[in-house]
DNA sequence: ATGTGC
């Protein structure tokens, strides 16, 4: 397959490939490290009829039917949407606290210890096990999102405000569709990691003196603990996928559409298929959300447990990076898709959370274990790419040549074990999660380059790990 | 990603 790109500015590359264009968000040296695999998932992608954008933000790397790192856009009206293009995590996402805690509380490696022990009291990682919030009826939660929560599990109104959405409305008639077996499996799962890269991190923030403005109306300062943590849907949102892609792969074979990727699925939004679809995938969403509420409250009480019952942990935000969206843009009702993409939006715009209305909202974006994280706000610009910048550092290689790749001991000093400094890990083998050594991942630091270079946001805070949870 | 695989 051959192509045609033409730049604008350094980070910014619209892509002529024979089924239509793409738009690469990338500093050069990000940008020539593509392989042709990139290309070719994207041009399956602008296959699917009237497609509006395609774009790809600099952590992209192929995924199954679509890369990870899309942002595929439709029209409301006369659109596509697919769960290839969603994710099989669907509603995975980020989520951040503060903490009245400074680094300086977490020196000695001692305490970093036992606050990750006290956390794993109250945040299984074994996923298995876990009955804490057996008094949770998940249907609830499916229907209503954060509203489907028992009172005694909301410690404040702010932690109802500060998310990206609390609740997705949708027809609950459509949970009809779902096997039986999905209640069993995903109960007893609120408030559970999962694994591959789901984490939780203790982290401290460095704030440059020209954002201490806006991170202090967001109550961030310079040096203070955050804990982050990205989790997802867990049982529920793998079976609305698994479930509902084969639903939409037959339509596809009845209504005679084909694609040269079988892996890559799609519908009308308005057939029955796509309805059903998009109402299920919203159940998911109100999982997604309840679940890092839930983990955020096990890692509150953990706190509570070891600096008494007034500690007190805010939400900053909580976002979401898969998912197919609704949305109003260049004055026309889309139905945006970000699949391992996470929202930026500017400050003013109408799409804002009411709290984050005026300064825009925290964009949560994860680093490699070991590796920084960022907190960052959109820019206007940001528009060319339907406010979608990256999720994360994106994966360099695969589980499987990673393994091949890095040594346990290798991965041991990246996270400076044997010293003062190190970046406390719950695992007590690190072969367990090799997979998920920075060296897995991209350089964080390109990615963000990437992102700030093509204006699409701008950085208020990077977050340094110090202490690390991780499930199995 | 997932109580997992045509």
């Amino acid at each position: 397959m051959n192509w045609n790109s033409k730049a604008h500015g350094r980070n910014h590359h619209e892509v002529e490939l024979p089924h239509g264009k793409l738009h690469v968000f990338a500093n050069p040296e990000i940008f020539g490290s593509f392989e042709a695999k990139v290309y070719e998932m994207a041009d399956n992608n602008l296959r699917i009829p009237r497609n509006k954008y395609m774009g790809y933000t600099p952590d992209a790397h192929v995924g199954v039917g679509t890369c990870i790192g899309t942002t595929a856009v439709w029209n409301m009206r006369d659109g596509m949407v697919s769960p290839s293009i969603v994710g099989v995590d669907i509603g995975c996402g980020m989520r951040v606290h503060t903490t009245p805690l400074h680094k300086s509380d977490l020196q000695d490696k001692a305490v970093r210890r036992k606050l990750i022990e006290t956390i794993e009291k109250y945040v299984p990682t074994n996923e298995r096990v876990n009955s804490n919030y057996a008094d949770i009826d998940i249907m609830e939660v499916v229907r209503g999102g954060l509203e489907g929560l028992p009172d005694k599990y909301i410690p404040s109104k702010q932690w109802i405000t500060h998310v990206e959405q609390s609740n997705f409305r949708y027809d609950h008639a459509a949970l009809e569709q779902l096997p039986p077996k999905i209640r069993k499996n995903a109960h007893g799962q609120l408030g559970t990691l999962g694994s591959g890269n789901h984490f939780c991190e203790l982290q401290y923030l460095e704030i440059a003196e020209e954002q201490k403005e806006l991170a202090a109306r967001w109550g961030l300062v310079d040096g203070g603990v955050v804990v982050m943590i990205h989790s997802g849907s867990r049982a529920w949102g793998a079976m609305v996928g698994r479930e509902h892609t084969k639903v939409i792969k037959e339509a596809m074979h009845q209504w005679g559409v084909s694609n040269p990727d079988p892996n890559l699925n799609y519908a009308p939004i308005h057939s029955r298929e796509g309805e059903t679809y998009l109402n299920l995938m919203y159940s998911a969403l109100n999982f997604a959300v309840s679940n890092r509420h839930m983990i955020a409250f096990g890692v509150q009480e953990a706190f509570r447990e070891l600096y008494g019952p007034e500690f007190e942990m805010p939400v900053l935000y909580d976002l979401m990076h898969n998912y197919a969206l609704k949305e109003f843009h260049r004055n026309e009702p889309m139905l945006v898709h970000r699949k391992g993409a996470t929202r930026a939006l500017p400050p003013g715009h109408f799409l804002n959370t009411a709290v984050y209305k005026e300064t825009g909202h925290p964009a949560l974006i994860p680093g490699s274990m070991g590796t920084a994280s960022y907190i960052m706000v959109g820019r206007d610009e940001g528009l060319k790419n339907f406010y979608s910048i990256c999720h994360g550092a994106g994966r360099l290689r695969s589980r499987r040549a990673t393994r091949l790749a890095v040594t346990v001991d290798e991965f041991s000093q990246s996270l400076k074990v044997g010293t003062e400094e190190e970046i406390v890990v719950n695992h007590r083998s690190l072969e367990t999660i090799l997979d998920e050594c920075p060296q897995a991942y991209k350089d964080v630091d390109q990615i963000i380059d990437s992102i700030t270079g093509a204006k699409l946001a701008d950085v208020v805070a990077k977050c340094k790990p110090m202490a690390v949870i991780k499930g199995i």
